[in-house]
DNA sequence: AGTACATTGCGTCATAATAACACATTTAAA
DNA sequence: TTTAAATGTGTTATTATGACGCAATGTACT
């Protein structure tokens, strides 16, 4: 992001100004919740994805694109979820040492020096089609497993906490996996996926049960191969039920 | 908000650019959800209650006075919803006139003449209690029926069907009634409330039982006076129990 | 005063959803 | 060949939900 966040705060008067936007990203792999973070050089923390807002775009186009560049994965499941502005949550001394560092004239790094709010988004993308694309040499960016974050800079560590509370929420309301898991899975795989985000165990028969009735999966005429014990079935989602469901939500309640 | 307005504008420094909080405020009476929206004079639409972020108040401080000035209700129930930052949801025109109608110089002007990103929050405030509070005698403040909003400004009306939406939903999750009814209330009103919200009626034994065994309230040895038909039963909330699923949510789903 | 009517209080019953658990099958590894 | 770990496919008991019945209460009308 370094040279990238130069050349935005060099020009500055084209974004929106006070206002970021911050991506909790998150993947599934070897049965872990994973989360994509971004580390600058000679910084000790980590960070979540973020970005600023052209002011020509709408602010969720503004995390599409922020996506987009991180990922490199299309057609993300994005959705914004809280917008942080505590006035403590800047870092004065923090950012003075960003524009020392990149070099930028007093004048222009003002602009970074003031209270940002941040809107949060986060997003659910398969992990292995993603490519993480650091914005140039200094950066690293890396899949962490969620349990084992580092620690981040300014309350980004708030931000990602609230972003898996929702998603925790959200699992009630939404079907989930068709973002996070290849196209044929089997069903212990989406359990465990499950049972990740929940932090929690659940009933292989009953999980079975309830996913096959929401409807959303389909039950291929193959297995899984080259697998310890005895081969799972695959399934695949139904995308039009999948999506059907996604659009008008699972419990009704009232 | 005229004269404050002019206020912020002329001292604009002090604020947060480009970033606003607009307030959903509900109400509940005569068997009505109502909102409590703002006219200007002289201006047709009418308008959610808003304002500015002070560079020293965390949002959320921000938007409890706001609601604090417009309903002098002490302990409201708050909550951030969504932030909305299409670019076209401003309106340079509107903002001109109502530059031109405050007498705000040209220079001080630009700072309302950019696009604004803007923070919902909704509100579910005791009705009766509620002194809906012009800020100033330009301004008219009223309840009005959420079935017969006029016509906002803006993306008001997006943001408030937004804001009924999310508390829709929310009515799966959490209990509510607390803050919208007064300290004793009869199931049929309770249930009304319920109905009022999601555009639905419900079943009258159902409600009772589903209530019931949620645990929030505790039927008191007294009826309601003065109705037409039989008295209904008074019932009050169990602030401990209501604090409890509040906090720990309706349904676990998962 | 008597009756109709709307509303409340307190049920029942059938069905669906959920939680807890049993057992046979498949496959790798001992 | 046996064992262990996982999968596939059930059952059963309990709870939650949806649909409805009926008597009691109090107003309003004749």
């Amino acid at each position: 992001m370094t040279k990238k966040l130069k050349d935005i705060i060099e020009n500055n008067e084209n974004y929106q100004p006070g206002l970021s936007i911050d991506c909790v990203i998150f993947g599934f792999h070897d049965n872990q919740l994973k989360v994509l973070l971004i580390k600058v050089r000679d910084n000790p923390k980590w960070s979540l994805p973020g970005g600023f807002i052209p002011l020509d775009e709408d602010i969720d186009t503004a995390a599409v694109t922020i996506l987009n560049d991180r990922t490199g994965v299309d057609g993300i499941f994005l959705r914004q979820f809280a917008t942080f502005g505590k006035v403590k949550r800047n870092d004065q001394h923090f950012d003075a040492k960003v524009l020392e560092y990149l070099q930028i004239e007093e004048s222009k790094g003002k602009w970074l020096l003031r209270r940002f709010v941040t809107i949060g988004y986060y997003a659910l993308v398969d992990f292995l089609k993603t490519i993480p694309r650091p914005s140039n040499e200094h950066e690293i960016i890396e899949w962490i497993d969620h349990k084992e974050v580092p620690e981040l800079i300014l309350d980004h560590k708030e931000i990602l906490d609230k972003a898996l509370d929702t998603l925790r929420i959200e699992l009630n309301l939404m079907p989930i996996g068709y973002n996070l898991l290849p196209e044929k899975f089997t069903m212990p795989e989406l359990q465990k996926l499950y049972e990740t985000i929940l932090d929690k165990k659940l009933d292989r028969r009953n999980f079975l049960r309830k996913i096959t009735n929401i409807g959303i999966v389909t039950k291929l005429d193959e297995k899984k191969s080259n697998v310890a014990h005895k081969a799972p079935n695959l399934y695949s989602f139904d995308k039009e039920k999948y999506d059907e469901v996604l659009k008008n939500g699972l419990n009704q309640g009232w």
